[in-house]
DNA sequence: ATGACAATCAGAGATTGA
């Protein structure tokens, strides 16, 4: 089963770019992040035409989570739980009924900028927040992933110029470290548990040719329980995908999952 | 220190992103 996360930059703008990425990519599962849109005006038609099951959790304007998926979805929930006065349309998981049954939870993490502020405070609560579902995956034993735009640059390995990101939200040592103590949980980080090499990429500015120069960041991943990590068979980045027309920011990073 | 670029909503320019 492959598996993907794509943070699209909105979906009526991907509108060409996101299925010709389908197409040529096939994956079985798909979470995007910053649809831009609400439930009613996401253009499923274009998913389902393709074989796709959609669910989203939209709201207008910013953020907004989807799951595509070619095999069933069931048990979909929508929002990370913690905080009812939160309206911000960030998480949503459901069960990928197949050979095996996959929970998948896909999430778009807050950017937090600027740090210190309110904002930051607002990324590090949903960080909390995250640990607190991740924890009860981990009790559960599931063969389960948490995937999408963590907004988190976990190394110095994972930005072509670190230095630019010291006092960034994305790569403070606090957001690091809150990071960490996620994984730490017990959960496998897929491209690190493939490979250290430097250099990979998941994110290019639009601004001052930052694609043209490779001047990017690693900030999409793949957290999977032991369960998941023992289907683990491949991982990877279609970095490709940013040199096309009129492309999202970010590229999809995938899986592929024995189940 | 700032802007560069893109998307959204709205119908200009502010807001957000990373």
């Amino acid at each position: 089963m492959k598996i993907a996360t794509f943070n699209i930059n909105g979906i009526k703008a991907r509108a060409q770019a996101l299925p010709d990425w389908l197409d040529e990519a096939q994956p079985d599962v798909v979470l995007l992040q910053e649809i831009k849109s609400v439930d009613e005006a996401f253009p499923r038609e274009i998913f389902e035409d393709r074989g796709y099951n959609v669910e989203t959790h939209g709201q207008k304007s910013f953020n907004g989570v989807a799951i595509l998926s070619k095999f069933p979805l069931e048990d979909v929930v929508r929002g990370l739980p913690g905080d009812d006065e939160d309206e911000q349309a960030r998480w949503i998981e459901a069960t990928v009924v197949n050979k095996t049954a996959v929970r998948v939870c896909g999430l778009y993490l807050p950017n937090g900028n600027p740090a210190p502020g309110p904002k930051y405070d607002y990324k590090l609560a949903w960080m909390e927040r995250l640990r607190t579902r991740a924890k009860h995956l981990l009790q559960n034993e599931e063969v389960a992933l948490m995937a999408g735009d963590y907004n988190v640059i976990p190394q110095d390995l994972d930005a072509a110029r670190p230095q630019a990101w010291e006092t960034d939200a994305l790569a403070l040592p606090e957001t690091r470290a809150a990071f960490r103590r996620i994984l730490n949980l017990g959960f496998t980080e897929a491209v690190r548990a493939r490979t250290h090499a430097a250099g990979l990429y998941s994110f290019w500015d639009y601004q001052a040719g930052a694609w043209q120069r490779n001047d990017g960041i690693r900030i999409d991943h793949f957290l999977l329980t032991p369960q998941c990590a023992d289907l683990l068979s491949e991982a990877g980045i279609d970095s490709q995908v940013r040199d096309r027309e009129k492309p999202s920011d970010h590229v999809p990073v995938w899986i592929e999952l024995d189940a």
